[in-house]
DNA sequence: ATGCAACAATTCGAGTTGCAACAAAAATTT
DNA sequence: AAATTTTTGTTGCAACTCGAATTGTTGCAT
């Protein structure tokens, strides 16, 4: 990986540098990500499920998809991996005999917190970058167009999931 | 795809906030950009290969490779998809024989501007949400952050691909 | 000049993801 | 109440991507 040349000179529009900004920020936190998570085994993935499963009484596969914006089955397979490696079990929703419940195994609650220190210590680490002035700006920044952005999907593909 | 109940109260920190709304920005944008490429045939990885070509000389693999931010391999598939396409074609590199350099067919050359147009509309379109004067600020920041953050990685890992 | 490290591109295998099709169970319609 | 539609989760399949190993080539060092 070589870092030479990414000079945005050459693109015509702010609107399309932002763009491209977006996009190579994006390729570099993940990858950041996987260096603070690759210690405790474990994918970002896999991770961000792991800190939805926060509070101790367990999320529904459904809403782990939908929080998470990934398809049901992606969900389905990741708490297969996780039950396996013991991180997680699956309780049947007695209200709900469809439903099921992911909730964290004792193992799988201490992976947590140790993963999420770890992750909030290189989050700060990285996004202290920019102070918290800036970093302030940023969010209101991102809020309207994410807000903006999320509008013009759904119009399109209402249905979908 | 539901977006509801996407507040950032719970987020405990202004530097985790800010990497949420990266995370997710990308996600929305990624999206955005299917829908628009679709019509043309297009995965978001083809076009960003074919905007690169946008020169009439090729580019190398390499080179593609390393402005991309993705593996050797997954360009060398890549270049054979889109030159099964008819989109672009290998020339293989006069002064060094180990190397290749792939160039636009006309029919690429076409479906580049027209995709482009397309694209480029629609960024402006997107990205419009904000005026010109919050986007170069927003630029600003990227490209501060985009330095630091690539810095650290290429502390971590100075060998790689 | 010879040997050795670095480099360009490819192939292979494995992991991840989404979509479509499915089964079982609710919820809604009529 | 019966029939239809929607919802929840799973499975099979295809597409995409990466990393490691490989081949051929270049350039450097001794």
């Amino acid at each position: 990986m070589s870092f030479d040349d990414f000079d945005l000179d050459h693109i015509p529009s702010n609107a399309h540098r932002l763009y491209r900004l977006i996009h190579d920020l994006y390729v570099v936190i993940d990858a950041g990500d996987r260096d603070v998570l690759e210690p405790f085994g474990l994918t970002p993935s896999q991770y961000r499920v792991l800190v939805l499963l926060d509070a101790n009484y367990g999320q529904r596969l459904i809403t782990l998809s939908d929080r998470l914006l990934v398809a049901r089955s992606t969900i389905t397979r990741l708490i297969d991996q996780m039950e396996d490696a013991g991180w997680v079990h699956r309780v049947d929703d007695p209200s709900d005999r469809r439903a099921q419940h992911v909730a964290l195994t004792p193992m799988g609650l201490a992976l947590r917190n140790q993963a999420y220190a770890a992750h909030e210590h290189s989050i700060e680490d990285r996004m202290g970058v920019l102070g918290e002035r800036d970093q302030q700006r940023l969010i209101d920044f991102f809020l309207r167009m994410r807000a903006a952005l999320r509008n013009r999907i759904i119009e399109n593909d209402s249905q979908k999931k």
